[in-house]
DNA sequence: GTCTATAGGCTGATAGAC
DNA sequence: GTCTATCAGCCTATAGAC
């Protein structure tokens, strides 16, 4: 009576448990999605189970409640950012002393990277990025997971820029950080203002003319520091 | 019989529309409020009307649609910008041919000024404008808005970079507009990355290495294209 | 222009069978 | 881990009296 059973375990063992990792994958998916072009409160658990196809009760079931489900979207990824972000980090680093645009490269690189990778749920995940920047209420989020990485970058732009007080790096590095963020994203601003010439969906052409940007950005509030003092 | 009545309308003449506008203008500032903090989808007519205190049909009788109240919203303010940004433009224009950091300034300072003033509905509006900057689905609302007046800073803004081939000029002109939505709606990021050294909220400091970092960013690519061709 | 009352439908979350 | 069924409450918008 007993080894019939073992014997079934053994040869597909715990398949609700696998079932279990795929849902939880589904909805992840499925919410990344319709979060990013719709906004969190646009969305509802029912939008979301009905396009990963399971049922309304496994939402809950997995995560609880849809903030927590929203914030396992977000960490899911930022785990994999933050490894890539602070391994390229590390390499100029053990290069020698960086220059402020190797530093900017190497946070914002591995970002584009994986934006334009085949994982389109990267895509997804870079306008939900560019809608928790700009709204207060998701800022502990943003603190929790993407603070502590960006603090080793703040670091080393110091590092790099020694004559400038601590806050105006702190400053221009969220300038930075703030204008990677909504043009990584996509933004298609452009697309009317350029009168067609360019679209903001293709972030690599925004990449080519945002990192230059950027420095020019750093290296004249440093003139103006070093004329002023 | 006819006459009382008659006085009566010339001493207080249609009362009814009076309030009218007191109505209107009590929604739209209590929706104003709750949208910029909250996010469209967040807030309903019963917080607004509740905020405002006024009754739920109230809403419906002067703005038809919770979407064309939202639009409103957008466009009340918006005139006032645009026309303020307008004469300042037209201020420098008289004056010759302005510099970039002339440009950016009358683009930009109108913004700033309204932001700090004593309605603190211009606050609320800022960081409206900011969630309006970053969702696709608002830039129909964006472009209708605020287009005809951005044309005419890029149209100044390629006469003063003639060298520039105008689609980089529309690239850093994004940029520069995208930076400055966010950074005056008192983008609160930098409060935790200055570790406390620095605030968001302050948003004429922030005002103050915004203009320069931008026309450094003007310069740099500016650099770059003359450098390439 | 303002009021009350309500239609018709959606919401997040849960209970309990399997 | 998944299912059905449901709770209790919220939503936008409207009808019709005043």
């Amino acid at each position: 009576m007993a080894s019939p059973k073992i014997v079934s375990q053994e040869a597909a063992p715990d398949r609700s448990l696998v079932r279990g990792r795929d849902t939880k994958a589904l909805i992840l998916d499925a919410a990344e999605a319709l979060f990013s072009v719709h906004g969190y409160d646009a969305v509802s658990m029912r939008n979301i189970t009905s396009r990963a196809g399971v049922r309304l009760a496994l939402a809950t079931y997995h995560f609880s409640t849809k903030e927590s489900l929203f914030e396992s979207i977000i960490a899911r990824r930022a785990e994999v950012l933050n490894e890539r972000r602070l391994v390229a980090l590390g390499a100029i680093l053990d290069r020698g002393a960086p220059t402020v645009a190797q530093i900017l490269t190497s946070f914002i690189k591995p970002y584009l990277d994986l934006r334009v990778s085949r994982d389109v749920g990267w895509r997804n995940y870079s306008l939900l990025i560019a809608q928790l920047a700009q709204i207060n209420r998701w800022l502990p989020l943003v603190d929790k997971y993407f603070n502590p990485t960006a603090h080793r970058f703040h670091e080393a732009l110091c590092a790099a820029l020694p004559e400038l007080p601590k806050p105006v790096v702190s400053r221009c590095f969220v300038f930075a950080i703030q204008l990677m963020v909504s043009e990584l994203a996509g933004n298609e601003r452009i697309d009317t203002l350029s009168q067609g010439a360019l679209s903001g969906n293709d972030v690599k052409q925004v990449y080519l003319d945002l990192i230059p940007f950027l420095v020019g950005g750093f290296e004249a509030i440093a003139r103006r520091e070093a004329a002023s003092g």
